[in-house]
DNA sequence: GTCTATAGGTGGATAGAC
DNA sequence: GTCTATCCACCTATAGAC
């Protein structure tokens, strides 16, 4: 583990060359020279091209759920949803490659993406739940209301990362991402 | 123009490859093969493979906008309004194929999207400010609330074409849309 | 565990005949 | 405007030496 040195660099390298080129021209021997390796080496760490694409996207799942967990720190039920929020932003503009890799990326391996963001989707449903019960969130299905927020983020991050609002400074990015959210949970309070 | 078969052949050979197999291993062959040509001729019609995926861009932009004007039909601004998220709605399911090449695929042609999106988002802009004007919406950043409302459909058409939101069907998926934006509309109602 | 060498394949693009 | 033939670059993956 501790001596699996190389791994980490292929790892590394295949996550920047990803974001780069996208999964249009991702190339095991790119990955190779950017980690000082020949492109056969690689085959020692992993099975084949797909095994590296499928351990690259393990990686940002596992990233993902841990920003997300840190909003249990929070004291009540409404702050905690919130902070979740935040969180998936801080994911989402600390480490966009990750971000891009596990959701951007089409069907990039095989059997990867809605199994694996399970327990992330679980995670923000928990926390609708609380909101519903504590009565600062309206009654009602708690996965479809989690599909809206999910979606809302989503969507912001996407049009973020794609280019499109690009007028924004990063600041100005998070402003309207607040205030998007704020709006949304707003709709959200109001009886049905 | 109208002589020109071959080209909306392979136009139409190209947006269905495009979206079976992703960016990732578009090949120019595979177009020519099933638009029943050879691949040299392709460019007699395409300068080169860049050229068609733009033109097959300019395509799809073209195609949503037609959509999205479908709903100057309506009688008032508020339903004008939701009409255009219900025709946004429509193309994504209607042609989920373009919806990938236009927003899906990352910057798939360099210098193409976010420019070439302008003219839509301008049309969302002008029916988010007229139902402030009328009231139905509370004043403020009319292209801050337009981006909230982009984002929020994007994100879920985003989820449902990525495959996260296979549980729904059809029309359960279409209810869920309807009711997450009826959602954030309201929120947008209120006063800030 | 990394290297060199190589097999086997695909793709973009051009030349030149028809 | 389409074809055949071809060039060249790049890729995945394996074999075998060190």
């Amino acid at each position: 583990m501790v001596a699996d040195a190389t791994r980490h660099r292929l790892l590394d390298a295949a996550r920047a060359h990803l974001v780069e080129v996208g999964a249009e021209s991702f190339s095991l021997r790119e990955v190779a020279r950017r980690a000082g390796v020949t492109a056969p080496a690689v085959y020692r760490h992993f099975a084949d091209k797909d095994a590296l694409l499928h351990a690259l996207c393990e990686e940002g799942f596992r990233l993902f759920l841990a920003y997300l967990v840190r909003s249990l720190g929070e004291a009540d039920a409404l702050a905690r949803l919130q902070r979740t929020g935040r969180e998936y932003l801080r994911f989402a503009l600390e480490r966009p490659q990750d971000y891009r890799v596990i959701f951007l990326n089409r069907p990039l391996v095989a059997p990867m993406g809605p199994k694996e963001l399970e327990p992330s989707f679980r995670f923000l449903v928990d926390r609708v739940r609380e909101c519903m019960a504590a009565g600062v969130l309206a009654d009602g299905d708690a996965e479809g209301v989690s599909v809206s927020i999910w979606a809302h983020v989503h969507g912001l991050v996407a049009l973020r990362l794609c280019g499109h609002l690009d007028r924004l400074d990063e600041a100005g990015f998070a402003a309207l991402f607040d205030q998007s959210v704020a709006v949304l949970l707003r709709g959200l309070a109001g009886r049905t």
